[in-house]
DNA sequence: GGCTTCGCTTGATCTGGGTCAAGGTCAAGC
DNA sequence: GCTTGACCTTGACCCAGATCAAGCGAAGCC
């Protein structure tokens, strides 16, 4: 097993300043000119909605810096989160003419848009970019499955220890302290938005950081930034496996 | 909005005896040779272990009948399921060399497997066959999605509702009785097996059972058997949309 | 038949996290 | 400097579901 990974583990093109994995222009040079004559940005504000479940969506897009959220709400208002979007993901479903999730901007945002249409197009044309969707796809339901247990069987702290540790290794604006191994990130999330990740209360979520930072586990300077003075304690509040993989 | 779909609606082969949706041998006569070629099929019995995660899988396979379960397992025991996998369902992943999960067989099953590296070949050469399992993956990743919203959630009498809807719509072998409305199937999984799945503990399950069958909501025909008299009466304990689904 | 095992049910009790309520902090706007 | 509002923290109390424990019923086996 390789030492821990803690930047950008899915980013096949970290260096490109549009990262979308998908459908790197820089990568896939031959799908430049396609790609350049039907995207487009759009920036969002932090709390911005994007897209309420039920609306049409005729776009798909990368997310090029910021953080989306896709939550679902029940009918009481019981609202789960069910995606968490950062740089370099992908958004939206080829075939699929409305949103099933409402997308919100968690914080200030820009995705790199493609109208669906033609980006369909380019799939049924550019096979291997359907296999690269495919690939992030089942990424993602990996990630939804740790999800799973994450919020079936994982205490409270526990819950919080791995929201941090996610957000830790996949933060590719965090800076680790050579020398001393402390790290440091801005919470992209509210508190509120944090609950709804992982199926608690606000107030839990409240409690419990400040019972990881009471116990030395983490450092808290104002309300969003997090030091975490060494990795491996966190991961041990996590219930995960020490060694994060398979053997 | 159309009337309810109970009859195996994500199948595109359901009167395929082969029924896997990626690779279904009749809708594709143009592979037909390849996946002869490389494809077999093997049984198991229920309970019985396919794979354990880290376990080297050489095979991708497709349900052929029976149920299948992904699970995790943390350090302590503590389990969670995150796939459950009916006919028509795929395992596995191309590209990926090792088992991510305990896989088994909750009722005897049969699986029709392809060998890892030919299959991954035909995905390369039949491009239509990778936007198909793209299609289901994203079925899935929505699927589990749901599962998060009930796991982070719903109430115990929510969970097993829900539970006893899916399982109602997606079985094959349901039969509803056309003049009364009434549904039967048969549970594929233990009550163990269901906490597994739901994020609870077999006692709060077999609580739960016992309360909606005192409500007259279900009725419980030796361990297993499961009738539902009015599947609406089911809904409305599940905490979901009325019309489950978008306007 | 008697014994064991497996899957399940039910009861009694405990507790983690939800709920309700109050108050703190900080930035923006007047 | 004061007010407002968004966001966060903390305390007191409560309850849904976990835990611990006992027992049931049907199937399999000697």
């Amino acid at each position: 097993m390789p030492q821990r990974q803690l930047a950008f583990p899915q980013a096949d093109c970290a260096d490109c300043p549009i990262r979308h994995r998908a459908v790197c222009a820089r990568c896939e040079a031959d799908e430049l000119e396609h790609l350049e004559a039907i995207k487009y940005y759009r920036n969002y504000e932090a709390g911005q909605t994007i897209v309420w479940a039920g609306d049409k969506m005729d776009f798909v897009a990368s997310v090029v810096h910021g953080v989306a959220a896709l939550t679902q709400t029940m009918e009481d208002g019981r609202r789960q989160m069910v995606g968490l979007l950062l740089p370099s993901d992908f958004l939206g479903r080829p075939n699929r003419e409305r949103a099933t999730y409402d997308v919100t901007a968690t914080t200030d945002l820009q995705l790199c848009c493609f109208r669906r249409a033609p980006f369909q197009d380019m799939l049924n044309t550019t096979p291997h970019v359907s296999q690269r969707l495919l690939e992030m796809t089942l990424d993602e339901l990996d990630a939804a499955r740790e999800w799973m247990l994450l919020l079936g069987r994982k205490t409270a702290r526990e819950k919080i220890a791995s929201f941090l540790s996610i957000i830790a290794r996949r933060d590719a604006t965090i800076h680790q302290h050579s020398k001393t191994g402390e790290m440091a990130f801005d919470l992209p999330l509210t508190r509120e938005a944090m609950a709804d990740y992982l199926g608690l209360t606000l107030e839990t979520v409240s409690r419990q950081m400040s019972g990881l930072k009471r116990d030395g586990v983490i450092r808290l300077e104002g309300k969003r930034h997090i030091v975490i003075p060494d990795f491996d304690v966190l991961m041990d509040e996590t219930g995960d496996d020490a060694d994060g993989g398979v053997f």
